[in-house]
DNA sequence: ACTTATTGTGCGCATAACGCACAATGATTT
DNA sequence: AAATCATTGTGCGTTATGCGCACAATAAGT
């Protein structure tokens, strides 16, 4: 986030009405007036207001008792969506790549200490989509994580470091920074990332940059595939080249 | 929409800044202080603050000239996915539906006069995420659509032909509401719609509702597919059953 | 170097949004 | 049925928020 802004440029209407959205979630996707005045931090009055705006604006719906999103409000997030149209053109290669290896695709950027998907082809098993664009996972226990933080300049990494928590996630997951430290080194070195296990038990994943035409890295690109069913090593020899190739080709496409 | 509130009640700030957000689409994702300004008619003073305003809370970031959106705001759309979780009970259904019938599904709701996709499975061919969840369509020309308006009440039905366009998408688009009545007198009484390349040519679909325990529609399923691969008889002796199967498991999954 | 376009921002001003308090309504308990 | 409790609706006085203007600064184009 940037530094702080002056505040009489700070819109503390917007930011509330914001809260108000947010407030809603998986375990509260209808509440009450009160409901939504406690979860949003503010007066009664106030979140009553913003949701009577909300609602002439068709973001949110009301019964009278409850209040609940509408669709209306995926146009909110479809706005950042319609803008990430660029990775369309990584589709054909990444659909390629996952009939080749049979696992499925994606692609994430780095956002704060998050990557956050923006394009995937699952294989043959199909996910729900809550599953897939839009999703944030650590960086720091991730392949595609790894390729990213791979990639930034040394004040950057060193601001990771300072703001990321490195919760362990499974027995196998890597929680002391030096070794942190070393493995990102060492996807420096190598070009490309394994996770084994450690976002998930039973999950493994390799990962390579996809740049730009000026070297710098885009966004990273993995295949993922479960511990019963591949070794570390099948990993790195059966999909490290067309993982490549596909980068390559994405890269071409993007220029 | 609801009928206009109160002028006190109604956050003008709120209101604005949203407006700054779906100022950036496909073809603006990313814009200078004045695009912005313009697109979201305002003055550059106010777009510049709500943008900082955005900058702050993450969800808009800028390199000194353009501004873009951040996945951030996916958070704001997802608030509503999330609450749509009911529709992951339906997953299994409609996977085993793809499977047999080799075509793809989805469910939708209605809002406005448009319906809104909130799950889908597709056939072999994976669409990009764009395409899915959160998609709206024209509601009258829609098999999925005029499975929802026949469940409408009399005077939900006449609101729906007052606001609603009947703009002719295809050579086949049925826009004469006298015929439209009678479509949708025809899926009250047949329990499905077929629609045949209304929407666009060469796709035809069709639709059967989704009811809770109360018998009321809840949304519409469909199965869709290609006019060279399939005829309307065919899809009418072929799907018409397992839809109707599947859709009563999800009944009895949402109970 | 000059011109044009765009951006940054301080500031006076008007009103938008604040929270309070009380009435109304609905739900629960006795 | 009555009492109690919780929640909601809303008018209103107050003030702080957000407004647009205008001018300086910067960037881009000629």
């Amino acid at each position: 986030m940037s530094t702080a802004i002056n505040v009489r440029d700070f819109s503390t209407s917007l930011a509330r009405g914001l809260r108000v959205i947010t407030a809603f979630d998986r375990d509260h996707d209808e509440m009450t007036l009160s409901e939504v005045s406690r979860r949003a931090d503010m007066t009664r009055a106030a979140a009553r207001r913003y949701l009577l705006t909300l609602c002439e604006l068709g973001y949110v719906t009301g019964d009278g008792k409850y209040f609940r999103l509408t669709p209306r409000v995926l146009e909110l997030g479809f706005a950042f969506l319609t803008s990430m149209h660029i990775w369309e053109r990584a589709q054909p290669f990444m659909e390629r790549l996952t009939e080749q290896v049979n696992e499925s695709c994606s692609i994430s950027v780095l956002e704060d200490s998050d990557i956050v998907y923006v394009a995937r082809v699952p294989t043959k098993r199909i996910m729900s989509v809550a599953l897939g664009i839009g999703t944030r996972l650590p960086a720091f226990c991730t392949s595609m994580g790894r390729v990213l933080l791979a990639d930034l300049r040394p004040a950057e990494l060193e601001q990771f470091f300072v703001q990321a928590e490195f919760r362990p996630l499974t027995p196998y997951t890597i929680t002391d920074p030096a070794l942190l430290r070393d493995r990102i080194a060492a996807v420096r070195q190598n070009g490309y990332a394994v996770v084994d296990q450690e976002l998930e038990v039973g999950l493994r994943s390799i990962a390579v940059p996809i740049r730009n035409q000026a070297g710098r890295v885009l966004a990273a690109m993995n295949v993922s595939g479960h511990a019963s069913r591949i070794s570390v090593e099948e990993m790195q020899q059966r999909f490290l080249s067309p993982l490549l190739y596909a980068a390559e080709g994405i890269r071409m496409a993007l220029a």
